[in-house]
DNA sequence: ATGTCGCGAAGATCGCGA
């Protein structure tokens, strides 16, 4: 199976390229974040077309959610348990959740489309909505992985942290004063590997950005960030047979600013009677 | 120049979010 992640910044504005690369380069399930529409928006017939099952999680003109398959999603949830929701100035407890997260199962893998929030800056409200949101999330996949150790549990999506100052080449992105780098949140981020998942595309593509700014020509330059994931359980990790970073989907005609992140598993059923035993790690 | 995008609402530009 060929899984991908992408943050899609607009679904209606580059859906024919996104169904060009995903038929183009057989993407079996791709997760879409920032589709910025509502379910009535979404451009459904050009995946269907395609040969694709989509879900789409919107609920107005910001962020939003999507899971296309070329096999039916199955257990699809809008939200994992204890999302924090946001709401600008009006801090406390029940506030609304947004269109930031989706988990479906297909093809024997639990698979979640997640977009981080920003963080907008150091001191607002929303980066601690970021910090508070990374921890449910943490505590989500805990709760998973105590339930049933051997889950393939895959989270990809746009994580908004770049983990290591390797992965921020932005002269703008400074740690200490910028949001994305800061050691909160890329303590969150190790919590999650913590809790039991590992990044598994950096061990196949150890460099590289998935995100370049559309302003001051950071493409040109090579100014980007390394903010999309796939993170997968021990059983997931298992299965990765290859990965890449899609940087040229960051060139041409009305480009997202992110770029796909692929990997591909080996989801061959385990045999009782095969003759050579599974090894693990 | 916070210099680029995308969206919606207003109304042929602006505010918001990133």
């Amino acid at each position: 199976m060929r899984l991908a992640t992408w943050n899609v910044n607009s679904i209606r504005a580059r859906v024919g390229r996104i169904v060009d690369f995903a038929q183009r380069e057989g993407i079996d399930v791709l997760a879409m974040q920032e589709i910025k529409c509502t379910p009535a928006q979404f451009p459904f017939a050009a995946f269907e077309e395609a040969g694709y099952h989509v879900e789409a999680h919107g609920l107005n003109q910001w962020n939003g959610v999507a899971i296309a398959s070329r096999e039916p999603l199955e257990d699809v949830e809008l939200a994992f348990p204890d999302m924090p929701g946001f709401a600008k100035g009006h801090e406390g407890p029940d506030q609304p959740q947004e269109a930031r997260a989706m988990g479906a199962t297909v093809g024997g893998v639990r698979v979640w489309s997640l977009y981080v929030p920003n963080g907008r800056g150091l001191g607002d409200p929303h980066y601690v909505y970021k910090l508070d949101w990374l921890g449910a999330l943490a505590q989500y996949t805990r709760d998973a992985l105590a339930r049933t150790p051997d889950l393939a549990l895959a989270l990809t999506g746009d994580f908004n942290i770049a983990p290591t100052d390797e992965d921020n080449g932005d002269p703008t992105i400074v740690p200490g004063l910028s949001t994305h780098v800061s050691e909160p949140e890329r303590d969150a981020f190790r919590a999650l590997e913590a809790a039991g998942l590992a990044d598994v595309v950096r061990p196949l593509v150890p460099t590289g950005f998935t995100y370049w700014d559309y302003k001051q020509l950071r493409f040109p330059r090579n100014q980007g960030l390394r903010i999309d994931f796939i993170l997968g359980s021990r059983a997931f990790a298992d299965a990765v047979t290859g990965a890449a970073i899609h940087r040229d989907e960051r060139k041409g005609d009305a480009p997202s600013d992110h770029v796909p992140v692929v990997v591909d598993l080996d989801t061959a059923a385990p045999d009782e009677d095969d003759d050579v035993p599974m090894i693990f790690g």
